[in-house]
DNA sequence: TCGGACCATATTTTCGAAAATACTAGCTAT
DNA sequence: ATAGCTAGTATTTTCGAAAATATGGTCCGA
């Protein structure tokens, strides 16, 4: 059987539509493909080397994810960005990750803590070795993102987790957006360490008060950077 | 141009693929399609008059809303029902349900308020007309759903709401699985009644307790007549 | 008797062509 | 001039055939 030709394609998934579905979640939320961009089939089928029908049910999935934007018949396009958008994807994941927190904190066990602690510190070294753009480094994204999954992670409700995975990638596009125009990253460092803290401490009230200013403040960062890319258009 | 033959398929959308997606989701959520079953292309070609990829595009929809349940390269089935799922989407309706409530309640104007009294007078009547079997009336299910809706719908989050939505039907599912077992739908009406009035009167912390009593119950009588559905096979 | 390899069949997954629909530009009539 | 129509082009949407993969049964050797 001819093995890495057809296999090279399938880093995330046994079918190529799941392959497909990842690789242009990872272009949108980099923002590699800009919000509102127009997402034609001749040239995705260029880029991803897929047929029409593969393309179109990755792009349905990330429809259903809020990353893209189907216009029926009128074709796709990566989902716009807007302040009203941020503002919704901000108080949803409070909201969500508040709760998810709290449950984490109570029902956290052993492996939850190591998990905690072990991932926070491989976010750390990696902001030692390369303290200048995090979002830059992919490395630095991955796990950044296992260190906020871990946070919750013990929280007992795939249900909730799969939306509050949402939420984080659709938050995340904003994070790229304004990377650009940002001046310096604030120092995440110290606010992710205190959260770590307070979690393990069980300190239920501190670790949702922290998540939660760190998720506002986040996203006020990005309103304030990137305000003149919001509602543009 | 031929009107009728293709156009009668499409009542829900401008897309076969739209249309069978609602489609679809109406049979697995009235339980036609019951949990588990494996959905197989031939059968789905047969019941639907679509080709694979549209159905696929169908199904790859549905899977992200958490009613159908894909297992890469084995094909798809109904999304399996069990007692875990149950307490997940009952526990995360009423993280959500309640927040959006007093949202609704904070900002709500007129035309919410006449929404809210003019959904719940339809139910109503409906009730009246026939108040035997509510979920087998396709009328009562959608005057229902639209009462429910109509009570969040001021919340000013379209992300909260299609979060929601998802939601409702994966509940509205179970409640289909009990329907058959149940001996005697309990007094919905009175219910409905309290929560429209507490919600027109703005009294938040009443109409938030309402609502989760609301929708706890439903879920404990699910648990007490359908707990035997739940987690088998 | 049992486990594993192999083949035949059933089923899913992927593809590119063909049909349906939207878009654009140019024309006509008012 | 301009609104509305029409034809031609661009793009999406749908289809069934073909490829890839899983499933189930049979045979063989231990």
């Amino acid at each position: 059987m001819p093995e890495t030709a057809i296999r090279s394609r399938k880093e995330f998934g046994k079918t190529i539509a799941a392959d497909i579905t990842h690789r242009l979640r990872e272009e949108i939320v980099t923002c590699g493909l800009p919000p509102g961009e127009p997402l034609r089939f001749d040239v995705l089928r260029e880029r991803f080397g897929a047929s029409f029908t593969t393309l179109r049910e990755a792009l349905t999935a990330l429809t259903a994810e809020g990353l893209v934007d189907a216009q029926e018949q009128r074709g796709f396009r990566v989902a716009p960005v807007s302040h009203q958008d941020l503002v919704e994807v901000t108080d949803a994941r409070v909201l969500i990750e508040v709760e998810l927190i709290r449950r984490s904190i109570e029902k956290g066990d052993d492996d939850w803590e190591i998990a905690v602690i072990s991932t926070l510190h491989r976010l750390k070294r990696i902001e030692q070795r390369d303290p200048e753009h995090p979002l830059r480094d992919p490395e630095w994204k991955i796990a950044h993102r296992q260190f906020h999954q871990a946070l919750v992670s013990a929280c007992g409700s795939a249900t909730l987790l799969s939306i509050r995975a949402e939420l984080f990638d659709r938050a995340e596009r904003y994070r790229h957006l304004s990377a650009n125009f940002r001046p310096r990253p604030r120092d995440k460092a110290g606010e992710h360490q205190a959260i770590m803290q307070a979690a393990i401490s069980r300190n239920a009230d501190q670790a949702v008060q922290l998540i939660e200013t760190h998720i506002r403040t986040t996203a006020d960062n990005v309103a304030k950077y990137a305000g003149h890319l919001l509602d543009a258009e």
